[in-house]
DNA sequence: AACACCGCCTGAGCGC
DNA sequence: TGCGCTCAGGCGGTGT
């Protein structure tokens, strides 16, 4: 999702954007006026590189980046920035999960938040990945925890498992080097299949034109508990490990 | 140091 | 129609 939303800023690249803050409590430190220079992300984690500071938008569950045209009673909007093309960018989270982490350059905000995050989920390879495992436990925790590895949250560690036909309940650092293979491609394609499909929108998430994603009608098992298994029919289960929803099916995935 | 657990927050869905 | 309840989960904090 959050990739979706930077590829979808991208015409914002090379103009001068004006920030007002309506809601203090959402951005720490102060955002100032400057040409965009740059996009990055890490992870969750959206950089926007201006001439003048690097500022850290992390959306959250319910955030959004918006430069679209600005819908009937849009709300819960916390900061504006005007664009010197006429467009308003618009930082908008109803639950305020989200947040805008500003800092002096684009180093130092690498320095303060993302120097501990893991590497990126998208180009995953099984070497990495079988290292950031080891010492770890309980896999589907392992694959939530941004420090072992960056971007893979709920819906696509429960794809990506079940893509490889691993039991979440797995102890990581027992993985088989088959088994950490089939996880490293599982997860690279799942994140390429929902980028390619704009992201999964269960009710918030929109690319920056305001467009919904579709790969939540591709979900093989996130959201899907007590549907049969589209592998092989029988009933997948509902359990909670690492305090989130996890759905998997106990046939396939051993 | 891995892991459990909590609280933050709004809106949707549900039973009554 | 409306009310109260539960649930969704990313992440930072605290406790074990």
């Amino acid at each position: 999702e959050v990739e979706t939303v930077r590829r979808s800023l991208e015409s914002l690249v090379g103009l001068v954007i004006r920030p007002r803050v309506h809601r203090a409590d959402v951005v720490r430190g102060r955002l100032r006026e400057g040409r965009l220079l740059d996009l990055h992300r890490l992870g969750k984690q959206l950089a926007i590189v201006t001439e003048a500071q690097a500022f850290c938008v992390q959306l959250g569950m319910s955030g959004q980046m918006l430069v679209g045209p600005v819908s009937e009673a849009e709300d819960h909007v916390h900061v504006r920035w005007q664009v010197e093309d006429g467009r308003t960018l618009r930082f908008r989270d109803p639950r305020r999960f989200g947040g805008i982490s500003v800092h002096a350059t684009m180093e130092d905000l690498r320095r303060a938040r993302w120097s501990s995050l893991g590497p990126d989920a998208l180009g995953v390879r099984a070497p990495v990945l079988e290292a950031r495992l080891r010492g770890r436990r309980a896999l589907k925790a392992a694959l939530l925890d941004q420090q072992v590895l960056a971007g893979v949250g709920n819906i696509y560690a429960d794809e990506a498992l079940f893509r490889a036909r691993l039991d979440p309940h797995r102890e990581a650092s027992a993985l088989e080097p088959e088994e950490v293979r089939r996880l490293a491609s599982s997860i690279r394609a799942v994140l390429r299949a929902s980028i390619g499909a704009g992201g999964s929108t269960l009710r918030d998430h929109r690319s920056a034109d305001g467009r919904p994603g579709a790969y939540q009608s591709r979900h093989r098992v996130y959201g899907r508990g007590g549907h049969p298994c589209p592998s092989c029919g029988r009933a997948l289960e509902v359990v909670r490990i690492a305090q989130r929803t996890t759905t998997f099916c106990p046939a396939c995935q051993r």
